[in-house]
DNA sequence: AAACATCTAGACCGACCGGTCTACCTTATT
DNA sequence: AATAAGGTAGACCGGTCGGTCTAGATGTTT
């Protein structure tokens, strides 16, 4: 009766582990059209067999699947940041660093996890829209919950989360495309300056 | 010896520029991978054989021009939006605006007109690169002229001009993501605020 | 060991991809 | 009228796309 994972005992990553890794390095480079299901298959050392027993809807689950994972994955390196940064400011700087040393890291090649996709989508419809909402929203409580502890209004605190998140990934995006990863240090370091500031007042 | 356009004497658009504004519309829709060729002829109403002809390399070519284009308008709306709002804060806000309402305007399709194809291109290499670069020069320098024009020293314009960039384009994401443009509005007031502090400092 | 579910493996499919090529139509030049 | 050039039109090509399907390997349960 056992439900999940039974198989693989802890030595090598199961099929289905190494399809998502795949798959979310590959979108997040290239974006969910700009990769073929080969290329994916390939990476992950995966049959067809494989990803369409796993995931019978095809590319879009498992690139919902993949988007799911990699924006859990940020959470809580949004939320290890701020138990090192001290408070909401140092969590804003340490998310900077730690995207901006992805950046370098990669070659320029590897942004932000879901933003390209996110682009991609242009209807409401999709399981993928819905993901890329629900992946932001919880970005936005961990960075708003942070800065509304130091004392700043709720609202206060959601209007700064949105402005942290957007120059973040703006930022990102420039990086990107000048191969520099400067500027998300500094937006954010900026941003992280503005949030100190209303924090103490 | 004419040289260009002597064709249709101003009564409709040429094949060429129909090209340019449906492949701008809709790479910036749905990105470079994600859109046909036969859908972008279908859009223009032309043949293969005309867009071979206008753009020997193909599809690149094609996406290179309409990036410029779309680059080269946007440019010219910063401009105006600072003529219209006075200084370069109400230069933000207009660019805010203005990109608040293409959003509205489409039904939350269209977003900024590079992003989605600067974030799909992962290595240096290739012409899209190079224009989605000289693009977000150009922005970057009209934001940052203003800025500076305004007292503010040379390289704080230029910190602060990044980011209002990076601050709208991420905006714009979050805005398409969750189907409202208010992000891009508030956001882009947040960044002229923030302008107006400096410069009257 | 027999039966079973789970998972891997990849051949195969029709549709569509970007790109090439030839034929033709229209206009300007002579 | 003849010729040349610029541009339009779309059939056609090999390759790749996402997806389906059958077969078999791998355990697990009885």
């Amino acid at each position: 009766m056992a439900k999940t994972g039974r198989r693989e005992r802890g030595r090598e990553q199961s099929a289905r582990a190494r399809l998502i890794a795949a798959a979310a390095r590959l979108f997040q480079e290239r974006g969910y059209a700009g990769v073929g299901l080969s290329e994916i298959l390939a990476a992950a050392g995966a049959p067809k067999g494989s990803l369409y027993h796993h995931f019978p809807e095809g590319k879009a689950q498992l690139a919902a699947a993949a988007l799911e994972a990699a924006g859990a994955s940020l959470e809580a390196s949004l939320h290890h940041a701020r138990a090192v940064g001290g408070d909401a400011a140092g969590m804003i700087e340490g998310y900077g660093d730690l995207l901006a040393g992805w950046l370098e890291g990669s070659g320029f090649t590897r942004g932000c996890p879901i933003a390209t996709v996110a682009l991609e989508q242009s209807g409401e419809d999709g399981v993928l829209s819905d993901v890329v909402r629900t992946v932001f929203a919880r970005w936005r409580a961990a960075l708003s919950g942070a800065i509304a502890e130091q004392g700043v209004s709720a609202g206060r605190a959601e209007r700064l989360a949105d402005l942290a998140l957007a120059s973040v990934e703006g930022a990102l995006i420039l990086a990107r495309a000048e191969r520099n990863a400067e500027p998300v240090r500094v937006i954010a370091g900026e941003i992280a300056r503005m949030v100190r500031v209303e924090a103490r007042a």
